[in-house]
DNA sequence: CTCTTTTTTGACAAAATTGTTAGATTTTAT
DNA sequence: ATAAAATCTAACAATTTTGTCAAAAAAGAG
């Protein structure tokens, strides 16, 4: 009885109920049942409701970071090329972790002392990376390849189109007839996403020499 | 004392309190003591926590709901003035209730019953909002003023555009240091959102012959 | 096998939250 | 001014939810 899975079986119980309902809306009882052990020991284990939810949290928190950074690492490859890549993957990861982005959208909002760990966690990373991306967006533009954008507001578009269908996700699943097969659907809105972005990124004034710009994505 | 003021206070304050933490977070106590009544009179006038939601949930279904059909109203304009006054209209009606999307998508979530409820009073409507403007698009298309584009992917691509800032919209309160000045940063999403739909749009072959396209959008 | 430690259980306690009621107060109509 | 109706209050009841505990059961060590 050395292989605690008791205690693994409540914190993926408890992960699924604080994801689908959030702090509030969970209940330990039901998180027990769900993980099929008696409700006592969710206190055994984890104290209180609190403490479960905060590692589940912590976790999530984790993850959402590394997901983040890596839609902002960048190779060598030609700029449109990296931001496709990074749209492609960072929609990847949101298909494995749906219910991610509303989750910890909904519980660091009611807790700004989150948003602190937050911002010391990830602005340190994330400032470097955005300096490097805006650095590869300039020399791109100074090129003629794309047009002149902020990285800030290129991380932004990219993000929102990637996010919301996932933050709306539940909602999708539930208007199936509107919407057709989900796989499909989401298929069909990951191309859609990084078409958007890619066209985004066209200089202002198209270019005349097809040689001199990367014509495969426009 | 016939001016229902009690009643509109616990209103006001129970739907600051549910927009911001939802039903299950939401407490009744809280919503009295911030309307400033005794919290039996919550009771007298809306009987239970459940009733008093409902109200509220209503309420912000039909301003949704609205918004959204409002943005699919085009008017006798070409087709990307049509679609850049909507996506205008659309992020000024959020910048007005910008706790509505997440509120909307948190609770409509967890009760089914409501996504019933607001599929049989939106899709008439959407539906055939939805094939006017793909009608319109198409026209446009056949004329290589824009590509050819599905009306629905067009849709969802302008509100993740719109409603995500707002989803997240807390968070970039909190995040004042990184995004800046709030209202200056809303002005500039707003400006970006309509400008990478638009992008979207430009006909996949750049036109060749400038008079024959809306160029001032490009 | 027996003792110790860990895990589990059911029953119970405490706390938090929602809901009720009797009576006081205020308003309104006559 | 007075009676009826509506509004309000404070105390309390009911329910829901979280947390505790003593004792039983299971596991591990010697």
């Amino acid at each position: 009885m050395r292989d605690n899975k008791t205690e693994k079986s409540i914190l993926q119980a408890a992960e699924e109920e604080f994801l689908l309902k959030g702090f509030a809306g969970a209940r330990t009882t039901e998180i027990a049942q769900r993980a099929g052990v008696n409700h006592a020991m969710l206190h055994y284990y984890f104290k209180t409701k609190e403490q479960l939810f905060e590692q589940v949290l912590m976790e999530k928190l984790t993850l959402f970071q590394q997901s983040m950074l890596s839609v902002l690492e960048f190779s060598d490859k030609s700029i449109l090329e990296n931001i496709a890549d990074a749209m492609s993957h960072h929609f990847d990861f949101l298909l494995q972790n749906p219910m991610l982005p509303r989750f910890l959208i909904n519980e660091v909002i009611v807790r700004p002392e989150y948003v602190e760990k937050v911002k010391a966690k990830m602005l340190p990373f994330a400032g470097n990376a955005l300096d490097l991306v805006q650095r590869a967006l300039d020399e791109s533009a100074q090129k003629g390849e794309i047009c002149q954008v902020d990285a800030l507001t290129l991380l932004l578009d990219m993000v929102s189109l990637n996010l919301f269908v996932f933050i709306a996700h539940p909602i999708f699943v539930q208007m199936q007839p509107v919407f057709g097969d989900l796989a499909a659907f989401y298929a069909k809105r990951k191309k859609e996403n990084i078409e958007v972005i890619v066209k985004r990124l066209k200089p202002d004034t198209p270019c005349k020499e097809p040689s001199t710009c990367n014509e495969q994505y426009y």
